[in-house]
DNA sequence: AGCACGATTAACT
DNA sequence: GTTAATCGTGCTC
């Protein structure tokens, strides 16, 4: 498999409300590229976080240092690091000066499976991916990435297009993570995967 | 300058 | 089910 034999998710994707791109992404191939050698696997788990109203998002704090990715154009990666330890993907969508983003909370691996594996302690393959930190661990993407491009395969990062997944097969909830957020950001479904991978993924 | 906490994970009991 | 790990960020003093 070529990276010319695929489609890159173009800059009308992600110019669209974060609600709309994480529904978007699910079946979409996250790649990241290292020494010439792809990594990737199938999206299957992302959550929309978006504008300074919603108390869920970094951009509550409105524009710092932190957020200022989230204010730029569409189609660029937002990586930051919590915990003292995790590093957390996501896509910057909407319009410039909308903060809006999506986090890619977990793929299926697809390519580069002795890579992920290694990077991911040789733990059993069901985990290697099936969360938004550990994802980050697997493909190597840490804080160097921050506000890079995904709209091109000249990079390390971008997202191929795929087959659509129909409604039927996907899952909506609430967002993860952020119980002390007051309603009604808590409750909001702005969570979305594919059902079949439910059981692997997050409660 | 100090403090509380986080869009999590892995290793416990 | 509970908890340590570990530090950048934003808020208060």
């Amino acid at each position: 498999m070529t990276d010319q034999n695929k489609i890159i998710l173009p800059a009308s994707f992600y110019t669209q409300a974060a609600p709309v791109v994480a529904r978007g992404l699910l079946g979409k191939v996250l790649v990241r590229k290292i020494n010439n050698q792809r990594i990737s696997g199938t999206i299957i788990e992302a959550e929309a976080y978006q504008s300074e109203k919603d108390l869920a998002c970094h951009a509550r704090s409105g524009r710092t240092a932190r957020t200022e990715v989230m204010y730029g154009p569409a189609g660029h990666a937002y990586i930051y690091f919590t915990y003292g330890m995790h590093w957390m993907l996501n896509c910057v969508t909407d319009y410039e000066n909308t903060p809006a983003a999506v986090l890619i909370r977990a793929i299926n691996p697809i390519e580069g499976l002795d890579i992920i594996a290694e990077h991911r302690n040789n733990q059993p393959q069901k985990v290697w991916c099936n969360g938004p930190a550990k994802l980050c661990q697997a493909l190597s993407i840490n804080g160097e990435l921050n506000g890079i491009s995904l709209l091109n395969n000249n990079g390390a990062l971008w997202i191929e297009d795929a087959e659509p997944i129909a409604d039927k097969e996907i899952v909506s909830g609430p967002r993860v993570g952020i119980n002390s957020v007051p309603e009604p950001w808590k409750s909001i479904h702005w969570r979305y995967l594919i059902k079949k991978f439910q059981k692997t993924l997050s409660k």
